[in-house]
DNA sequence: ACCCTTGCCGAAACCGGTTTCGAGGCAAAG
DNA sequence: CTTTGCCTCGAAACCGGTTTCGGCAAGGGT
């Protein structure tokens, strides 16, 4: 019988120790096979694996760390502080993240902060200690100090979103320009002219990007922006709410109005209504994101949604790719947004100066 | 100069060996000055904090980890396969936990899984890498796989709820039975003598407490409970939809209405809508959770609020004593949830069997 | 028959810590 | 002046893995 070292009282493990000595070979050989390296014969190789599967051998993640330099562990650091947009996402966002990590055997280590400071310390902490060996970055901004800190400290990390300097960062997206142009076209296509957005906020990376696509819709379909018409900087319902009290109390405002966030639609509806309007009668609405409110809102909200779940999982296996070598530069995906057509971009009341609209086009998904 | 060891290209890290040679110590030495160890002098003590201090020293937690078997991590695995109640919470509860971690320098692992026997697989594997020290359990079953599991392991668990069998348990929970309890006996003052009651999933532990609390509210207010207007397994908005239809259209309905769920009343509100009530004015509801939707319903509903950061810090902070040692049987707290007063348990139209309401009593926070 | 690869594996160093054991120094006790 | 004992620290084993290095045997070429 093999000896077993016990390591907890009664708690039984099996070590490499065990393995080599039940097999009767020197513990080097049996972790070289169990690692596929190419100076084991194919049949010991077999004998190996099998014995380790029969006998329940795990290799105990930290030892393999201390040699290896990897944890084995994906990091991720919310930001706790304010009020984030993401959090009905979250539990799809970390079933994601967690799947792409189990597939290779891999964990999360999820810890918190509440300021971009806090981050960067929270994240200091884990590389000091090696506890994970990359970052995922959600909500990524313009310049941000997340990558500062991984590139100085040159540590791997993925985005999930963008930057404004692109040198040496991999990044899963989707694409919110896009959708926001693709939601411009609808509009016009429907007969609207006078288009205006609420966009969101002006240090996050994706605000640009979602607000040049709203540029470039305008551009296509022959319209030219009017900045009377155009917030930014909105976060919440509030925010949203105000903006939409500013765009309804122009001189002449929209008939249509393109959101970046579901949240900023949240309120304008709210404004809408306030000012004596209402989405789906007399003003169209189409935002961003997806968030499970949107369909229960009055009328139901035109989005474009995010598999947020997707995301976490390719987030997890680019990062593991990242870590493991591949280039940066391979590793840069963005895959569009789906439009959900719902019933607040189409008008039951048409305003004076819009024509009636056009034959039915059956909705056009990216 | 201290030889540095490089471990990535270009990294150096501080390890116990550099600051050892730049003592001119033993590395033992170190490492005992360290930890606190009696056999260390006064002042050599001093003498290595500051060093490690000022070199930048912190322990390589795996290195750790393989002689002590602690990896300074807590486990949490999340159940993505149903939509969670606690989804609006997970935030908090993460920032909660992760905070209380961070305070003894431990961290958090994140794990999903899609049903019970796959949170049972996830666990085994994070036990067989030996990944984290021990569990935190959320959403407790009156018997419950995940406990069965540690138990046989003996790997350190705490539950966030209660259990039936508290034999080798340690817990935290909301004291949700009193809340019950108390919302009875507010309705009660309010003069409503047919009070009903909505329950969540039969399996939770909570259910059974939340349960019991109604009863005992009605049996302290001298009522007695009708089995016809009580109604339970309700998880989801529709489920309380489908719950308050069935209550509202009774021969003989209930003028007041205990939910065990936020969810579970913004369910009922559709319900009465439907059967030509209103809450608030001629029904009077109150629940339990807090969730944020509960402050926009119309009316606002009077709730329970359960401050889930709190809690998940005071999980993290019991799970790591229980890791240390302390014996279960001492870490078992309940705390009262706080009554949020709204209006929809104020009625504006008194049904014809209700006297009129009393002497307005300051709200009672427990 | 001899040399040179090549394939395969054992032995030992190593990773960065923790813990055990024992030795030296110094003070108090005999 | 020993002896005893405590305080403090160094040396080395240890934890469970990975990786390097070298040696032995078999096979191929001349």
């Amino acid at each position: 019988m093999a000896k077993i070292t016990t390591h907890r009282q009664g708690q039984a493990r099996v070590t490499i120790n065990d393995l080599a000595a039940e097999l009767g070979l020197a513990k080097g050989t049996v972790s070289r096979a169990l690692n596929g390296y190419s100076d084991i014969a194919e049949g010991t190789r077999l004998r190996v694996s099998r014995a380790a599967e029969r006998m329940g051998y795990r290799p105990l993640a930290q030892a393999q760390a201390i040699r290896t330099g990897r944890a084995r562990s994906l990091g991720l650091v919310l930001n706790a502080g304010r009020s984030d947009a993401h959090k009905p996402f979250l539990t799809d966002f970390l079933d994601g993240i967690s799947r792409g990590a189990s597939e290779e055997s891999w964990t999360l280590t999820v810890a918190t902060a509440e300021d971009e400071a806090d981050e960067v310390t929270t994240m200091t902490r884990l590389i000091a200690e090696r506890k994970v060996d990359g970052f995922i970055l959600p909500r990524t901004k313009m310049v941000d100090a997340r990558i500062r800190l991984c590139k100085s400290k040159d540590v791997p990390f993925i985005l999930y979103g963008r930057t404004g300097d692109p040198e040496g960062c991999a990044w899963f997206d989707i694409c919110g320009e896009d959708a926001m142009r693709e939601a411009v076209l609808r509009l016009a296509r429907f007969g609207h002219r006078r288009i205006g957005w609420i966009g969101g906020m002006q240090d996050y990376a994706y605000t640009n990007l979602r607000r040049g696509g709203f540029l470039a819709g305008l551009a296509e379909a022959g319209l030219d922006p009017d900045p009377a018409i155009m917030v930014d900087g909105v976060f919440t319902v509030e925010d949203g709410f105000n903006a939409g009290l500013r765009l309804l109390d122009m001189p002449e405002p929209p008939t249509a109005v393109v959101c970046a966030l579901d949240l900023a639609a949240l309120g304008l509806y709210r404004a809408a209504a306030r000012a004596g309007r209402r989405v789906g009668r007399d003003l169209a609405v189409i935002a961003y994101d997806g968030i499970p409110e949107a369909a229960l809102a009055d009328p139901p909200l035109t989005t474009f949604a995010v598999d947020t779940r997707a995301a976490g999982r390719a987030l997890a296996a680019m990062l593991i790719a990242r870590i493991r070598g591949t280039p940066p530069e391979e590793l840069r995906r963005v895959v569009p947004a789906r439009l959900i057509p719902r019933s607040s971009d189409r008008l039951s009341i048409l305003p004076p100066n819009l024509p009636p609209e056009p034959a039915h086009h059956p909705t056009t998904p990216v």
